[in-house]
DNA sequence: TCTTTGATGAGAATCATTCCCATGAAGGTC
DNA sequence: GACCTTCATGGGAATGATTCTCATCAAAGA
């Protein structure tokens, strides 16, 4: 018999609102936004099927300029996310010239087994009004 | 009276660490060293002094994976770093073109008052070998 | 030496995240 | 549908980094 994940009623519920969200949010945030619904999802659920589906390459995760690890349901393959630092909105960028800086920069001082984080914050337009 | 940050045993210490370090080191794993070097410093005041330096930007601090803040006394002027993962061995380095990339995709969607973070990871020559 | 005031430190407090474990419910099987 | 196995859940405790509090200490100037 093949293991599979089941499919709960609070795993589909962190799902639906990953699917709401425009930007990152953190765990909690996406707890209380079920509490407020009215499902009732345990927070230690909340962690741990963001944590299944970060494993799953179904989301990205991010660490906030104050440590949070914030969540968001993500397009497959390689990109870098532009976050508005107030209401979360972000947009997916690529950077094919980063990629080969990256991997250049790292060649020319024997780094092998290369990988980067980028992530560029900044206000959005409408935050910035 | 000009208020003027004060020179004390406890500051030096923790500086002399930082001169020593060749790589990124927790606050925690600073305290741990002055407390084995016999150096008695509290914690707290470990946090402050590391705190005012990354203030008066004279010491970079990046998040490690586990999430845990590092240090390290770095050059002045922007750059990133390209950090071993096994040894801690960083190297400074500049990528003028991913600045202006990361200026360029902000403006392009509306994004103001821009900052970006931006490290390389690697297994550096010593520690593939 | 004396005074002023920022600096220190020990522990409490905070906060996100993880752990523990008794209970619940998917999903297969008959 | 009833049953069984096993993973999932949840609520509270535990963890761990960092920050806060505040009584006490010690620079640095007068």
């Amino acid at each position: 018999m093949v293991e599979t994940a089941r499919n709960t009623r609070q795993r589909r519920a962190v799902g639906a609102i990953l699917d709401d969200l425009d930007g990152f949010a953190s765990a909690q945030e996406i707890h209380d936004i079920l509490v407020r619904r009215g499902d009732k999802v345990g927070l230690s659920t909340v962690y741990r099927n963001l944590q299944y589906l970060v494993d799953a390459a179904e989301v990205d995760s991010l660490r906030g300029d104050d440590g949070e690890v914030l969540y968001r349901r993500c397009s497959a393959g390689h990109h870098h996310h532009l976050v508005c630092r107030d209401c979360g909105r972000t947009v997916e960028v690529e950077g094919p010239a980063v990629e080969k800086w990256a991997d250049r920069v790292a060649a020319e001082h024997g780094f092998s087994d290369v990988a980067h984080t980028l992530e560029v914050f900044g206000t959005c337009s409408e935050c910035g009004a």
